[in-house]
DNA sequence: AATTAGCAGTCTTAACTGGAGAGTGCTAAA
DNA sequence: TTTAGCACTCTCCAGTTAAGACTGCTAATT
């Protein structure tokens, strides 16, 4: 189809995505030689747009009226989009600097993270928490509340910090536990949960927090990610769109069940580049009239994730695309500058 | 007032406000006649209700219409209600068992509570963080991620836990962590951060390890309450008052933007027992036309928080509160098991 | 003095109207 | 292939009307 593509006719619709993006409403023929000068009359687009509109690319809220551009419009725009769109260089060190104001932490990161694309996009943005591949035991700690209550603390592989309670039946003593950590520390540091498991151990308190330990790392390593975080509905809300209240339904339950991701962010697991997901090339009912920009970032198999901008089919892509790039970057730099070194 | 208040207006206005409640429309003098049995005629209850709308107890939306209840309305029906409203026991029971089914661990405990409270009554609800009064060091561990970078994870009184990223410039091996770590454990252990400050230390890095460690425990301290954490928007959309998109980021900003909360919360601090605010008696522009049903939970001093529901002044009060008071008193008895054994 | 029936009057809502305007699709000519 | 011209379609808005929901008032009743 790409070849049969009369130049114009790319022309036109470019303009006309463009234009529908700009102001939400139908595009006419008659506007657009009033704003673009292509050097012909409207007839002319109108015959172009009817064909446009036969080959799919674009649809009519009502016979006499303006087009409105389809998925596959968005795709071809999208997919004719120059290679790298960034940002203005001092938008992006702007954004840079914002990463350095906050303190030196990952959470904090991505907070800020989810906090900007949403404001550079104008639109719901999604982070995942950086997940390991194979998460590897580090370090243990178990601190007496009281003596029937301990705190374990687990230091996984790649700075992520795991807290659980303890109660136990029999009072148990701080130096008790302290002893208890040595041990399961000098013998599981470095370990991944299948290791630990093959190792016998002794002691039903022993075996207890093994299991515990090992029922932690097992369901950090099932997880396809970690639970997303999403940003900015308010933002969304100001886009004509979302005028009635059943679209924004939609949308908040998409954010309240975040099972529709998996899907979408499994397949392109670990490799980076803008993935561009539109309306229902998803595939997922819910995301029928939403797209998503997603991209990776991280360090693979160390620390990786998943940050995006979801926003109606209607959004700005060259905007989001480079604003999820520009994010993207500078999560990348921050933690191989944390893991690498 | 409520001396002159003769009974059959105490009653129109009860059988008003429950209606309102139950339909969100104006009620008119002949529905209640016909569907509550005060051996009245229609234009009885007219001249009551026109001397209760002088009264301030009663609007109408226009002249000809029905009269909906006013905040002094609301207020006057919750102050009538019952002193202990209370959920079904198999309910509370099917409450108490959903804790009882998720992980020991506070942040869980919580995160049911937001769930069951916005289901149970409809509504957002909120829950902030339970907090201590002087926090107390507890326990510090040190854990080398790499030679220029490690994590400091500090357990403050109370089973707090906060972690934080140290970067050096020279490298540092585990060992060096742990002698520091267990000289400022026996140093510091049960101390608040102003006990710590006055003691004297000598080494550069010790010196900027108490720093971190002393902000981190003032800014704690310098909470009024720990950021709240709101759920259910999407169940409050439900009700018809969101109709206009207006009046929905108006809820939006109350969730992102929580300061309005402080001088709420602040004015009932530590004292339990359900507190409705109602309408403009915050004097909260932004909480004009809703409610809260708050109370505070858990072992005072020691780990309290706050937990309510927020919805349209029209909301079922005798719900939210039987609420509310379940899921508090299931907290406070999860939280006191915790702490004082 | 409290209550009530009856009724005129007020305001909302929904349905329908016609006209203006926006934009198209088609046709026939360039 | 492009274009001018024009009839046609559909939306949007403003105005009108009719129906219906309630009230507030008045005058009669208990």
């Amino acid at each position: 189809m790409g070849s049969g593509f009369q130049k114009r006719k790319s022309t036109i619709l470019r303009i006309i995505v463009g234009e529908y993006i700009a102001t939400a409403m139908p595009v006419a023929s008659e506007f657009i030689t009033r704003h673009y000068d292509l050097g012909v009359s409207p007839a002319t687009l109108r015959n172009d747009m009817s064909r446009l509109e036969e080959e799919g690319y674009l649809t009519r809220p009502h016979t006499s009226a303006g087009t409105v551009p389809s998925g596959k419009a968005y795709r071809h725009f999208v997919e004719e989009l120059p290679e790298n769109i960034e940002l203005p260089p001092e938008e992006q060190e702007r954004i840079r600097n914002s990463f350095l104001e906050v303190e030196e932490a990952i959470d904090k990161w991505l907070k800020v993270a989810a906090f900007i694309l949403s404001r550079l996009a104008g639109n719901v943005s999604m982070v995942t928490f950086p997940k390991a591949h194979n998460t590897r035991f580090k370090h243990l700690e178990l601190v007496s509340i009281h003596e029937f209550l301990s705190m374990m603390i687990l230091v996984l592989g790649e700075a992520s910090v795991k807290q659980h309670l303890l109660s136990f039946t029999n009072p148990i003593m701080q130096e008790d536990l302290n002893i208890l950590a040595n041990k399961l520390n000098s013998h599981f540091g470095g370990c991944t949960s299948a290791e630990i498991v093959s190792q016998e151990q002794a002691g039903p308190i022993e075996r207890r927090l093994i299991t515990v330990i090992t029922e932690i790392m097992e369901q950090e390593d099932g997880l396809e990610y970690n639970q997303p975080y999403f940003e900015g509905l308010r933002k969304m809300l100001e886009q004509p769109e979302f005028g009635q209240k059943e679209k924004l339904l939609n949308i908040m339950e998409l954010v309240e069940m975040k099972d529709w991701l998996t899907p979408l962010i499994r397949h392109q697991t670990n490799q980076k580049g803008i993935q561009v997901v539109i309306g229902n090339e998803s595939n997922v009912e819910m995301l029928e009239d939403l797209s998503l920009v997603l991209n990776n970032y991280g360090v693979p198999r160390r620390a990786a994730g998943t940050i995006g901008v979801i926003g109606p089919t209607r959004m700005d892509y060259t905007r989001a695309i480079s604003a999820v790039n520009c994010v993207s970057d500078v999560l990348n730099d921050l933690l191989s500058k944390l893991y690498c070194e």
